[in-house]
DNA sequence: CGCCTTGTTGAAAACACTCAACTAGAGTGG
DNA sequence: CCACTCTAGTTGAGTGTTTTCAACAAGGCG
């Protein structure tokens, strides 16, 4: 099933610490303002960098937690492995992402966390973090704020259920876009996509055969091109009407810079 | 489209207020110990009770929100109503839910929060909230709680997208029976049922025909009897096992009492 | 080179939807 | 009291979408 487990940085100077929360700090950046001693106060909180390829479960469902793990480089994916059958992923995260910070109010988490590229995590114990939650009113509603955002693109994920599938492959292709120009890895043309079609298919609750076809039709309908770990985006816009793509529920409302 | 707007309560007494909570201290007991202080700081914090009829749209989407809403009595959805066609609910509420308790980060809504029954609700000003929140650390805690549970809600219906309409439809009574539960609203049996077979097609993105012809093979199966107002479960192990259905994501683990 | 994963395509089957008609009950107004 | 209307539920028949099963091509990697 999975590889063997990840690799520790020796390396945890407070210098790569902050390297390490950049794109978080981007994140929460599009949200609020984030002050120079709460970006401090994130760095010190990291435990320790990992890194794991691609396959890698990071996380078992069901087993105590005492870290919650911010995403650095490359995308992984919360799933049910559904005791029989099919796995269903319930959420996509990319760099600068909070992917278990519930973990820290949950102790335990209800899914599997795997890496569905090499990825780049930083680990925050839940000491540290609850540290902050006592003595940073401000940072703490910050990172409340994130666990928000996250059940609203949850919401998006199940209202997503009722279109057909060239419209679910089309508003997921949104969603990456818009979460990915966020930290500054999409622009409106595309990004890099190195996820496989089975992938999406668990994703959107489809086959991987019929994410084949979708895609072809897509791509014949020139709204997007998926191809050789590129998601191409000929007309962004053309591409959000088809898919009634709406950013509001990102709540990204500041500018970036 | 929604009747005029809901009747405010004369009487807002601190005694009224507790009696309010009840069903949201029993919801928060079965994830903590909620003390007496904590128990009238949400008390005071109420400010006012509403009544709205079954159809009432009581927020609307992209609003500024200053309130956020505790359900007391009945049932209410969250939705989109997409521009062109049909609404998808993704979220059910039952008395005990905060139900927009996001709005207090996010400070306006994606979706709207109808009512499927009749209802009514207790509004938590946001001020009194955000007081909460830098005075009471744990019951803030507890309150992050929420919206995370509220999150593991969402993430299981969509996982519960791959599955046949019955293993929906199922598994979405399993879900309300283990809700219902926790506030003493249902036993092993069933409970009451006051939503059409609309609002369920809405609930698990089939059609309103296709779930009258699911819930009679749920019938016939002596899995589920839903009819009159009432849903029957003549076994429920039996229903869970074919749902699949596990309630650890509902995290409610204390014991009631 | 063989093996594995990923992508691709075809044909048939399963599933859910649409359209349509009809029943039953609640509420309304004459 | 009865017609009328509305909503909710029920069922049938035909249609459309998605899945399943199957086969094969292309590329990476041992």
């Amino acid at each position: 099933m999975s590889r063997p487990g990840g690799v520790t940085s020796p390396l945890t100077s407070l210098e790569s610490n902050g390297h390490a929360v950049d794109a978080l700090v981007r994140t929460l950046e599009r949200r609020d303002v984030v002050s120079q001693r709460e970006r401090d106060a994130l760095a010190v909180a990291i435990g320790e960098i990992r890194i794991h390829p691609a396959g890698n479960t990071l996380i078992r469902a069901h087993r105590p937690a005492e870290a919650s793990t911010l995403l650095i480089e490359g995308m992984l994916a919360r799933e049910f492995s559904s005791a029989m059958g099919r796995r269903q992923i319930v959420a996509l995260h990319i760099p600068g992402d909070f992917v278990d910070l519930h973990s820290l109010l949950l102790k335990k988490l209800d899914h599997d966390v795997t890496a569905l590229t090499d990825v780049k995590v930083a680990l925050f114990p839940h000491a540290g973090l609850r540290h902050i939650t006592e003595t940073e009113p401000h940072l703490a509603r910050m990172l409340w704020l994130l666990t928000v955002i996250d059940a609203a693109v949850h919401r998006e994920w199940i209202a997503r259920t009722g279109h057909s599938a060239a419209v679910k492959v089309a508003h997921l292709l949104c969603e990456m876009q818009m979460r990915l120009a966020i930290v500054d890895l999409a622009t409106d043309q595309g990004f890099v996509f190195n996820l496989t079609q089975g992938d999406l298919a668990d994703m959107a609750g489809l086959t991987a055969v019929h994410v084949n076809r979708t895609l072809r039709k897509l791509r014949e309908a020139g709204l997007a091109v998926v191809r050789d770990g590129l998601a191409t985006i000929p007309d962004l816009q053309k591409l959000r009407d088809f898919a009634g793509f709406d950013p509001t529920y990102l709540y990204a409302e500041q500018s970036p810079r």
